[in-house]
DNA sequence: TATGAATGAGATTTCATTCAT
DNA sequence: AATGAATGAAATCTCATTCAT
């Protein structure tokens, strides 16, 4: 199962612009790492940035293979700060970080259907605990003394709380 | 109350990295921001990267004055992605997050005493609210139509939760 | 005959280092006199200290063309001034005069034995030889009044007398 | 016995501009070796190369102080390198090397007397054995394998055939 | 499709020199 | 005499993008 250029291309961009974070990559050294002239980077995408568009989409669709890789979360993490000022980025991450925020959403609202609850509180409890897993995600990749597990666990009680307790949306 | 050019740069350099991002930000922009020549910006500052430092050094100093601004929050989020390849830059934005965080603790482990609980959890919790408030901040950002509010009246009620209820670090 | 690319900003380096000097060229003139974009100039050469040392290499190669080149002559005689602080350059130079001197030193060894005499001072006739036709050469640069053939005359006739003379290495 | 400010500021200039060379030595450095403000350089001397020239020249006063010092042979095989292009500091070391040419031939021409021979040779001689004295220099900064003690002794041997020999000038 | 040479703009940094105090 | 802040030009190097083949 060779891969076709295309597909090498973006499985090199994501590697390395993980790895170098978007401003440290050239295109010439995602050409190096795809095996391929620098020139062909640009007949297959239009820019540097609809490569990393490109990238940041094929998240999405390979997400169980990458799932919980630390390359995907800090390339993430750098995208969504690149993504503040680029215009071009900024709504790619957009989508992305919505996508998510929704599927946690979906969780929620069933869980509290499970429990013949009131599903109105399941919109904040998704925006905090996406948040949540956005601000762990970020410690675990600064902060090499961050007590992962610990705040996983904490999270995880924290969201059980709000789902039984009387007090959400106080 | 006339600003010592020192102080000049390091207002120009915060305004203008907020706004721009720190890769499309050149030290002739500041420069031009702050209103002195190119040359200057390295007389009172090594590199860049020193300059950087100092601008996120100065956040906490004026913490309260800057609190909650919207630019604040943008340069921070930048300087977390460019921390993760930047070996200047890195290391300062590491304390920081540690500083902030070390501040929900020991908010945590107030609480905690003034209920007369036991204070084990609070590192756990100050992980996930400090967690929590990071990714708010960032989907506040980035998504104009996240509805911040909510997110913290739910973060608040689940931070409440987790304090009271006996499931935690299940 | 047309030149490739290389070679003309080979040439064109020549020319205008030892007109210029290594700091007073910059590498925006090297391109100038090249007639390429400045930017090609570090596509073909990843410095502009390794763009000296290919050009200083190249000598080499082309010894007997540009032999007494008044020319390479001051090219040489900068580049062992920045040699001395040069990490870069100083060993590429450093191995150029090795050479040279080892090539007297063969004369020096090939005329001793055709006269059946004891080839030990060979070294230390090459190290005085070579060091004089150094000096030489600065002299001729330096100084328009400086009469250069009545120097290599004597110098000639020293090398003879050292040849024949029992006072060797006294 | 303190230096005045002056002197001060040429000492430190030898000093620094020896181990660093000319193009490595910014005026500031200088200022900071010598301990004074940067902009005192320019009120003692009109520009750098002025200073330089003044140190030079402080050169031959002090000759016996510093004779075969390491230190000033590197800073005046540097300075030759410059002087081939710079127009202010070349006629100083012209100058200079004249001086010592002129002083290895009074030499020269006191032996010739005292063997009561013919004084004609004496310049010949001289350009040349200047020449390999600067030749010598060259090879011991430049090639820590250089044997300068037998470069010295053959400079001897054939400077003594030189004088006594029938072939001079042939 | 694919190559890689070529371009030109722009970034960081250094530095001799000037000037107000 | 002395200070050191300020200037502005220039240097090296990087890089996204284009283009002829």
């Amino acid at each position: 199962m060779t891969l076709d250029t295309h597909e090498k291309i973006l499985q090199a961009a994501f590697s390395i612009l993980s790895r170098q974070g978007y401003e440290n990559t050239s295109t010439k050294d995602i050409a190096e790492e795809a095996g391929v002239a620098q020139g062909l980077i640009h007949y297959y995408f239009k820019s540097k940035q609809q490569l990393v568009l490109a990238v940041l989409a094929a998240f999405e669709e390979t997400k169980t293979m990458l799932r919980t890789s630390r390359d995907t979360n800090s390339l993430l993490i750098q995208l969504i700060g690149v993504s503040l000022t680029d215009p071009v980025i900024g709504p790619g991450v957009l989508d992305f970080i919505r996508d998510q925020r929704a599927h946690v959403e979906d969780i929620a609202r069933q869980v509290l259907a499970e429990r013949e609850l009131d599903p109105t509180p399941a919109r904040g409890i998704a925006g905090v605990v996406w948040a949540a897993i956005l601000g762990i995600m970020i410690q675990s990749l600064v902060d090499p003394e961050f007590n992962t597990d610990e705040a996983v666990d904490a999270l995880a009680a924290m969201s059980l709380s709000a789902v039984f307790s009387p007090a959400q949306g106080a």
